[in-house]
DNA sequence: TATTGTTATACTCTATAACTATA
DNA sequence: TATAGTTATAGAGTATAACAATA
């Protein structure tokens, strides 16, 4: 799927269409966006979960990222082999790991949120203030999130 | 990435990772919806296109699908394999093929399109009227349709 | 020489199930 | 017996580059 172009009609009379060509577009930017950081989209959520709530355990992380476990494993690996995180003993079971940051992984967090709100502020240009927050508050409400 | 419960914080509060879980996971309801029909998404892409311009060539539906020429091949392949396309030859062009729906290509494509409002209606069930017009209307821009 | 369609192939991403070590 | 994490493996989906036939 190429994104450099509007979809063609009619395949962008259809609003399912819209949704999932929008969604898929900005992912792809994304994706392009943090490459030069080594980085790819479940990486970004991976880091923000940690961060989010350091000395977490692969298990929670499973269940606030909606990743599968198996997956979860190769990501944090190549977090560690990256030197963006680390797993340390869990201080009340040994089969649990507590995930933190390190100080590069801080720092490249930050570098890919920078990329986030670039990639964000490109594709949401077409739109003024007023008309992003109500897509905000459509999508949150779309996706059953109460306010 | 599982779509069975809204998105966690702190991503959901991304505006990016917003659309990008709202567009991935109307693309798999989707997806799903089309499973008994035999057809995935790019399938229905092509038969609708094929269905707006009968006589179309293979590098026609490549432009206007933005699907790349040898994955074209395959979904057409498919269609043919499966009763619901045909490649015939083209009067202009003996390296072109003419391609139009079957019978049973119309039929399935009309439940295919029962599927695609069936999906619809559940995902957007959350919106009024009001919002879901809102909502169209913002997505259109955002993905650089003039209306 | 350029274009249409095709093939062969490799790559990315993810999911499934079986395994280990601990509880 | 159940859970945390891991491994091995297979699968879906897509993309790339080389190729034959035709223009």
């Amino acid at each position: 799927m190429r994104f450099d172009r509007p979809p063609p009609e009619p395949l962008a009379s259809a609003h399912g269409f819209l949704l999932s060509w929008n969604g898929h577009r900005i992912s792809a930017m994304f994706a392009e966006g943090l490459e030069p950081l080594g980085l790819r989209p479940p990486h970004f959520g991976v880091l923000t979960l940690i961060e989010a709530k350091p000395g977490s355990t692969q298990q929670e992380l499973v269940d606030r990222s909606q990743v599968d476990p198996s997956s979860m494993v190769s990501i944090i690996d190549e977090l560690e082999a990256t030197g963006l995180a680390e797993r340390r003993d869990h201080p009340d079971d040994r089969r649990k790991h507590a995930l933190y940051l390190t100080a590069r992984g801080g720092k490249t967090l930050t570098r890919a949120r920078e990329v986030a709100i670039k990639t964000f502020s490109e594709v949401f240009a077409p739109l003024d203030a007023d008309e992003r927050e109500t897509l905000r508050r459509l999508l949150r409400k779309l996706a059953g999130i109460d306010d």
